[in-house]
RNA sequence: GUCCCGUUCGUCUAGAGGCCUAGGACACCGGGUUUUCAUCCCGGCAACAGGGGUUCGACUCCCCUACGGGAUGCCA
């Protein structure tokens, strides 16, 4: 326990590259980046690929890649297993020497068998031992047993949920080396924290009862324990574990939806975790106040609409500036350049609001750049009937004579059209709204036809007209 | 089945025996501001899983039950 204090805290984001980014991934990264981050300590990387057959490459290129894009990146470079494989299986041979593993040439129908009859028993199935003392040697179809401890209790202590106690006696011999020859999980994770110098480790609830398994093996290998945090699970609205089946899980679908990487960092951390009344973190924040203490030990549900307030909040918080360059990839999607507004700082500025997303806005912006205009049905049916077009025509002409075309001339202009007719101020509003913008929202009239200037603006009104 | 973890408003949470007629936020529902939409402001709805203890007193401590989750792989 001393050793610890006195090491600098490290720790580690161990991701299996079998899928892209999960959300829930991106909390524990977040959890274990912040951790380190506020105790001067350092935060590493390490890909999982021990499984050959359902890792991918592109699956590690973008896990790393969402990572850095977020922030989270490591302090050093990332290691990936597969490379590491002669180190595992030195700790193999050092665990097998030592007398705390076997070979056992057990097949898997033998296995299946056993586990089916042990159900059928109701008994736990695990692994009997059956090879233990039959001093095998290694062949073509053995894998390499860790000798585990027949009794006993190993105490896990977790920062998060306290001494959590489980009996030797429930824990079977797990595989260190399969018939391959190649290292399993267990092993590589246990080697790994320890070459890395890892102190802490901070990850998912679901790797609880895999911890007192990995313990043997670091007692086997004569390593220092570890300090532990296990995680509340990130669920569905099902409590489940949050899968593809309840909604976006891949960092990357949020991004592009336009939720904005603090605000998703934000939305995570509160999961689980919060601090008084404050909802709104930036990472500097958490860094200050996060503690690792203080985070709940049930699993938490992904409320999307929590997102989507916290994105509104964060999008308020932006410089203009800042606001300018998010949207501007947005935007690209449309084919639209940013400033090919004649006054594009007025205008991001009065639409800023107008949803709360990046995507949201950039298509909120669609009429003030592009000349095609999606009608709103129902807006059209509402307001542009008779009278609609009536309205219309007059304010074609009107408009077409105000020169010095600015916010305060044209709402004078409106008010006393609309006054002189007596008619209700939407009656005379809408039309010209749907005219410029296809629906009815849009900021306040006169900004919205200084927005579009004076060409366009008529322009748009007779392209209604003759719609109709 | 067995082991482990968990259980406060629909959701995220505050609550470390009296401060709780249980607080905040999101969502939702009303109302207001706004020429529309959004923003913003105000208000409302709504929870301690159940049962036993311990205690003068339990959301808080203990036990049981129920429910949920996780683990039980030559996956990680």
């Amino acid at each position: 326990m001393e050793k610890i204090l006195m090491n600098k805290v490290v720790t580690r984001f161990a991701p299996s590259p079998t899928g892209t980014l999960h959300i829930g991934g991106v909390r524990t990264a977040l959890f274990n980046y912040v951790y380190a981050k506020q105790n001067n300590g350092l935060f590493l990387i390490r890909i999982e690929d021990t499984d050959k057959e359902r890792s991918k490459k592109e699956f590690e290129k973008n896990i790393l890649d969402s990572l850095s894009s977020i922030g989270l990146s490591p302090d050093e470079k990332p290691i990936n297993q597969s490379e590491r494989n002669n180190i595992y299986v030195k700790a193999a041979q050092k665990i097998y020497e030592s007398g705390n593993a076997y070979w056992c040439d057990c097949s898997k129908e033998t296995l299946d068998k056993m586990r089916k009859d042990q159900e059928a028993a109701g008994k736990k199935p695990m692994y009997d031992g059956r090879s233990r003392n039959l001093g095998l040697k290694q062949s073509e179809n053995t894998v390499l047993r860790l000798a585990t401890p027949e009794d006993g209790e190993i105490i896990v202590k977790d920062i998060i949920r306290g001494e959590v106690v489980f009996q030797n006696s429930e824990l079977d011999d797990l595989i260190l080396l399969r018939s391959d020859g190649s290292p399993t999980y267990h092993l590589c994770n246990v080697v790994d924290d320890y070459e890395q110098k890892v102190t802490t480790v901070i990850r998912g609830e679901d790797h609880l009862s895999n911890t007192p398994r990995q313990i043997h093996i670091q007692n086997a290998l004569g390593y220092p324990s570890l300090e532990y945090a296990h995680l509340p699970l990130v669920l569905g609205p099902d409590k489940k574990r949050l899968s593809k089946r309840h909604a976006a899980t891949s960092l990357e679908e949020y991004q592009s939806d336009g939720y904005l990487d603090s605000a998703i960092l934000n939305t995570l951390a509160r999961l689980g975790w919060s601090k008084g009344d404050q909802e709104v973190f930036y990472i500097k924040d958490l860094i200050k106040n996060f503690n690792i203490n203080d985070v709940q030990k049930a699993g938490a549900v992904f409320d999307v609409s929590k997102l989507d307030w916290l994105n509104t909040q964060h999008l308020a918080n932006l410089t203009l500036d800042e606001l300018k360059n998010k949207l501007r990839p947005y935007l690209e999607n449309f084919n639209i350049n940013l400033e090919d507004h004649f006054d594009e700082d007025l205008l991001i500025s009065s639409m800023r609001s107008s949803s709360n997303t990046l995507s949201g806005i950039a298509s909120d912006l669609k009429p003030y750049y592009l000349d095609e205009i999606e009608y709103d049905d129902k807006a059209i049916s509402k307001f542009v009937d008779d009278v609609g077009i009536n309205i219309l025509s007059d304010l074609k002409e009107i408009l077409s004579n105000i020169f010095d075309w600015n916010e305060k001339n044209l709402d004078i202009a409106l008010k006393n059209y609309q006054s002189e007719h007596e008619l209700p101020i939407p009656k005379v509003n809408q039309p010209i709204r749907i005219a410029l913008t296809g629906s009815t929202r849009s900021p306040s009239l006169g900004l919205t036809l200084v927005l579009f200037g004076k060409d366009k603006s008529l322009d748009r009104i007779s392209k209604l007209l003759i719609k109709n």
